[in-house]
DNA sequence: GCCAACGTTGGC
DNA sequence: GCCAACGTTGGC
């Protein structure tokens, strides 16, 4: 099993509106870096554990814990000429995005603030937390895992 | 294949 | 809303 960071922005999906979901379960749609989506694609396995971020909003950090219920499948939305996400150079035949679905298994009471993860001197090397940090799909380490996570439950 | 222009992300 | 850091596009 392998652990994850999801970016999302509470504004338009935030760990609320999975929270009631049917099933507490969504389809992770409308990744559009290439970098993400070999992530989606190739590597995030059924099982793997996701921390669910919150970006762009007053709040910034890590809101909950979601599971992976169903693995890498190309991202319908990508067909879609009525969606945002519609990509007129994917075909059936050769999907360019993938998807994955998740499913809440944690909503954490406070949300694990950046400035705090920031703050921690043992998770200095988390994507988030280095340069750049824009990528929406990110690997998070074992150790991180349980570092954030003790955080997250403090 | 280079690289300037442009668009997007995301913290603040 | 600002702006730095990227990623993508397209002319050559």
């Amino acid at each position: 099993m392998q652990y994850w960071l999801f970016k999302s922005e509470p504004d338009v999906f935030g760990i609320a509106h999975l929270a009631n979901r049917p099933d507490q379960t969504e389809p992770w749609d409308g990744v559009r870096n290439y970098q993400a989506r070999n992530f989606l694609r190739d590597e995030v396995g059924l099982g793997d554990r996701v921390f669910f971020y919150h970006s762009s909003c007053k709040t910034v950090g890590i809101a909950g814990v979601v599971e992976i219920v169903r693995a890498g499948y190309a991202d319908p939305s990508q067909f879609d000429p009525e969606s945002d996400y519609y990509d007129p150079k994917a075909s059936r035949e050769k999907p360019r995005w993938y998807s994955v679905d998740v499913k809440l298994v944690e909503c954490f009471d406070h949300i694990l603030t950046l400035k705090d993860i920031k703050a921690n001197p043992h998770i200095r090397e988390l994507g988030l937390v280095k340069k750049g940090h824009r990528l929406s799909v990110m690997p998070v380490t074992h150790d991180e895992w349980q570092v954030l996570y003790g955080m997250a439950k403090a």
